[in-house]
DNA sequence: TTGGCTAATCATGTATACAATATTAATCAC
DNA sequence: GTGATTAATATTGTATACATGATTAGCCAA
C-alpha cells in the first residue's frame, strides 16, 4: 500500500468518512499545483480509483470538483485532464489578481498584526531555501500559499476562496507559459512586501503588489503551442 | 471515418447526451435564485430524481456543483437543503461585489458599444415591468442577470463567472435578510448607471455602482434568525 | 406527561454491473 | 505504402443494489 493509500485510509478510520474524500481531492490537486501532474496529463478515473483505493464513483466526485475549479478539462466520453490554460484565460487570470489582490491590500495593512506578518516572513524564508535547495514543487505550493494567506488576513472568506482559484491556475499557467527553473516571483519581493504591509501602509502595499503580479505576468512567454495539425510547411520552410 | 466527421458526431453526442444535465441543473439554480426555492428548503435526492426522471446519480452531481457555487448546502448523511446564508457571508459578499463590480466600471465603460447599451437598457426596462406586475420571480432574476451581464461586458470571463456566484448568493441573501416585496435595486439605478457608461464616464459609473450597492446592502435587516432553541422565555416575555 | 429505550423506516454513501461511445488494431483494396 | 472499413479493446456514462447512518414512531416505566 502506498503512501497516499495508508494516510487515507488511516484518516478514514480515525476521522469520518467524508473526511477521505477531502484527503484524496487534496492529493490530487496539490499534484497539479505544484506541476507533478503537468497541463494536458491525462486523469483515468480507474487509475486513480485503484491509486487511492476507491471506487470510480469517488473519483468522478473528485474530478467534477476539480473541473468546476478549472484545474482539470472534462471532455464528454473522452475523459479528464489537467487543464492547459489558453493565452486568453492566462491574461483573465492575473487581470483578476490585478483588481482583486491588489484592492485587498489596503484592509490586509488594517489587520495585519505581528504574529500574522511573522507566518508570513516564515513562508517567504521557506519559499526561497527551496528555490535555492532546487525544491521546485516545494516552492511553487509556497508561493501560491503566500499570497492566498494573504487574502485570507482580509477577513473575506469569499475573496480569499477566489484568491486560492486564482493561484491554483496561475501555476497552470506558469507551467505552460513560464521559462523552466523560473518561478513567478522574485526572491525578495513578498519580504518587501510584509514590511510596507506590516508599516501600514496599504497603497504602498497594493502599488507594490501591482508591480509584482506585472512582473510575473511579464516574464511569461505567451505562444500559444498548436499541438494539434501542425503546419509542416511552415514549420520546416515550404 | 474522416476526423472531420469524426469532431462532428462528437459534437453533436455532446450537445445530446450532457445537455439534459445543464438543462436539470439550470432548472433547479434558476428556482433557488428566483426564491422559488427558499433557503433552508429540503432537497431529497429521490424526489428531484424523480421529477427530473433520471437516476440519483446525475441529481447528486447536479447537487454537488450547486453545493461548490454554495447555493446549496450538503451536510454528510443529512442531505442537501437551499443554503442560508449567515450575515458574515452576506458582508463578505456585498464586499466582494464592491471590489470587483465597481473595479469593472472603467473597463466596461471603455467597450460599451450602442448594441450593449441596448441590450442593458431592455433588460432594465423589462425588470421595472416585471416589478409593476408583481412578477417577483422574473424581477429578481432579471435584476440579477443585468448585473452579470454588465460583468460580462468587461470581457473577463474569470471575474464575470464569479460576479454570477455572488449575484447568485445575492438572491439568497435577499431572500433571508430583504424585506418581502422590496427589491434590492432601486428602479432607476439601472438606467441611470447605462447613462454613464455609455458616455464613457467609468469614474463616474464606478461611484454608482459604489453606491448602488451599498443602497442594496443598506436595505437588508441583518438579524440572525436563531431557529434551533430559541429562547421562549426571551419571545413571550419572562 | 416526561424521559429513555428499541425497532422500524427513511435517506444518503458507496460499489458494482451494464450500456454507450471513443480509441486502437487489423484487415483489405488500390 | 496509403487510405478506408471493420473488429477489438478500453473508457466513460448511467442505473441500481446494498450498506450505513439518521430520523421517527412506538412502547414502557417512572
Amino acid at each position: 500500500m502506498s503512501d497516499v493509500q495508508a494516510v487515507a485510509k488511516r484518516t478514514a478510520s480515525e476521522k469520518e468518512g467524508d473526511e477521505r474524500h477531502e484527503i484524496i481531492y487534496r492529493a490530487v490537486s496539490d499534484a497539479i499545483v505544484e506541476q507533478r501532474l503537468k497541463p494536458g496529463a491525462r486523469l483515468r478515473e480507474d487509475a486513480l480509483a485503484e491509486v487511492f483505493a476507491i471506487s470510480r464513483t469517488g473519483i468522478r466526485k473528485i474530478l467534477q470538483r476539480l473541473a468546476l475549479e478549472q484545474l482539470v478539462t472534462l471532455t464528454p466520453r473522452r475523459g479528464a485532464r489537467v487543464t492547459r490554460p489558453t493565452a486568453n484565460e492566462a491574461k483573465d487570470v492575473f487581470d483578476a489578481r490585478q483588481l482583486v489582490e491588489c484592492g485587498l491590500m489596503p484592509e490586509v495593512a488594517r489587520r495585519i498584526g505581528t504574529k500574522e506578518a511573522a507566518e508570513l516572513r516564515d513562508m517567504a524564508h521557506r519559499e526561497r531555501k527551496a528555490l535555492r535547495e532546487g525544491q521546485q514543487s516545494a516552492a511553487i505550493r509556497l508561493s501560491a500559499d503566500f499570497h492566498v494567506r494573504l487574502a485570507q488576513l482580509s477577513g473575506n472568506a469569499t475573496l480569499a476562496e477566489f484568491v486560492e482559484r486564482l493561484c491554483s491556475r496561475s501555476s497552470l499557467i506558469l507551467a505552460v507559459y513560464g521559462h523552466p527553473g523560473h518561478l513567478g516571483c522574485e526572491s525578495h519581493d513578498h519580504d518587501d512586501l510584509i514590511g510596507y504591509l506590516e508599516a501600514g501602509n496599504g497603497e504602498r502595499a497594493r502599488a507594490f503588489m501591482s508591480r509584482h503580479l506585472k512582473a510575473i505576468e511579464a516574464s511569461l512567454s505567451m505562444v500559444e503551442e498548436e499541438d494539434d495539425v501542425p503546419d509542416l510547411q511552415d514549420i520546416f520552410g515550404g
